[in-house]
DNA sequence: GCAAAAGTGTTGTGTATACACCCATGG
DNA sequence: CCATGGGTGTATACACAACACTTTTGC
């Protein structure tokens, strides 16, 4: 540990002090399910991929720059956002803290990302700067873990949806296939639901019929600070 | 949002970059059960009440500077830390981030504390920053529930202790109380425990016999990043 | 009428809760 | 012998997993 004088130990407990400190960034682990698949969004850029970056401005919040990265880079397509976790580590000589985020888009708005932008599984990412690969290992988890207690899953939907479609999405993300019939009372019993009326004809088979997310349980609602200093983490979407 | 040429845009997002960014500084929630009451510790500077904090310097991570103020401030006492949350906030001009670290020490070892540093109720810590306010709420949120689901609890206690001590623990800690018998079985079915064989005699009444943690078994196991670039999130202890 | 996805119930199994008494010791 | 905290078992409710058939539509 580096030894410092009393005056130096001060000046480093009272802030703001003026000595230099490490470098903020923030990244974006932006998922979204299409074509049966979890996808991600990365940048290529030198022959090698990265997770969509920012350093923040000194005008503006984490959140807001994360916001930013999501809204340049993928217009309104990002409907969630989340805070994970935040690492420090050394990039080319001092360190750096990267705080990063998790969001959700709807596959739908997806389709053209500007830039040098582009989807890919995010289980088999491809070659990843090693802390993007422990980011996204962590979201990967994260995502997973939440989708069991939360409402999260909705983000990846439009806002009306049939059950076979939450479910898939549920498979995509687990992993794993889903009993039809649990999956249906767990979600009926969790209360979130309610069905809009209308259903969609599709093929040569019966309906389905339409649900949407019941208002005030958009949000996540467990284990997530409630920060009054930085309120918006609902990025679009109504 | 703020307007940036392309140039500058780019200069954001290649790391390192040379403009300003946000400060940055950690702040630790020092966690300890006394007398029957939570405790955190806070430092009592200028009539008002405030985190533990250190601004990182360019030489550590931000768990080694969650590290030093444990150490600085407490010597031996802390046992466990993990990273809480990020906040970021206007302290006195430009934007803040504070890395926030949760930490948990032992009774025993925080009976003297050096300097302005002193213990408080967690749940009436008195007139606070309402940034520090917030730290400590969502830090007893966390606390609460990683006691239902890991073996975070042990890190409050010395390493062989009585099943009423761990008892205890939990009733102050979720304040409220737990049947004996359903706690017991449900620690005992973890499998978490082995008896040390010793008991306690402290009274006119059966001795109690005393448990360890199975090593192996002494980290929490759901939710944290295993980060390889900051492997220790261990601080004291064997 | 047939292919294809939507929709629906029951049963068993394990997990959490509520609850009351005997045990070992010191004084 | 009595006061004190240590230690134990059972009955019930609830949540979750396994499992198969009928319904509605397009062609």
């Amino acid at each position: 540990m580096e030894q410092l004088t009393a005056e130096e130990q001060k000046s480093r407990r009272d802030l703001p002090s003026l000595n230099s400190a490490p470098r903020v960034d923030v990244r974006v682990v932006l998922f979204t399910v299409r074509d049966g698949q979890l996808l991600i969004a990365l940048q290529d850029q030198n022959s090698c991929r990265a997770l969509p970056r920012w350093v923040p401005s000194l005008d503006e919040s984490l959140d807001a720059a994360a916001t930013r990265i999501l809204a340049e880079q993928f217009g309104g397509a990002a409907r969630y956002q989340e805070q994970l976790y935040s690492v420090s580590h050394r990039g080319e000589g001092n360190w750096t803290v990267t705080v990063t985020y998790l969001a959700l888009a709807l596959a739908e708005a997806t389709g053209a990302t500007p830039g040098s932008t582009a989807w890919f599984n995010a289980n088999t990412p491809g070659e990843l700067d090693p802390v993007d690969r422990m980011i996204v290992d962590y979201a990967l988890l994260r995502l997973r873990a939440k989708l069991e207690y939360t409402a999260i899953a909705f983000h990846l939907l439009p806002p009306s949806f049939t059950l076979s479609e939450l479910q898939a999405v549920y498979e995509v993300v687990l992993d794993r296939e889903v009993d039809k019939r649990n999956f249906r009372r767990r979600i009926q019993a969790a209360g979130l639901l309610e069905v809009t009326g209308e259903s969609r004809r599709e093929g040569s088979h019966r309906p389905a019929r339409l649900y949407r997310l019941r208002t005030a349980h958009d949000a996540e609602t467990y284990l997530t600070p409630a920060w009054t200093t930085q309120p918006a983490r609902k990025v679009a979407g109504q």
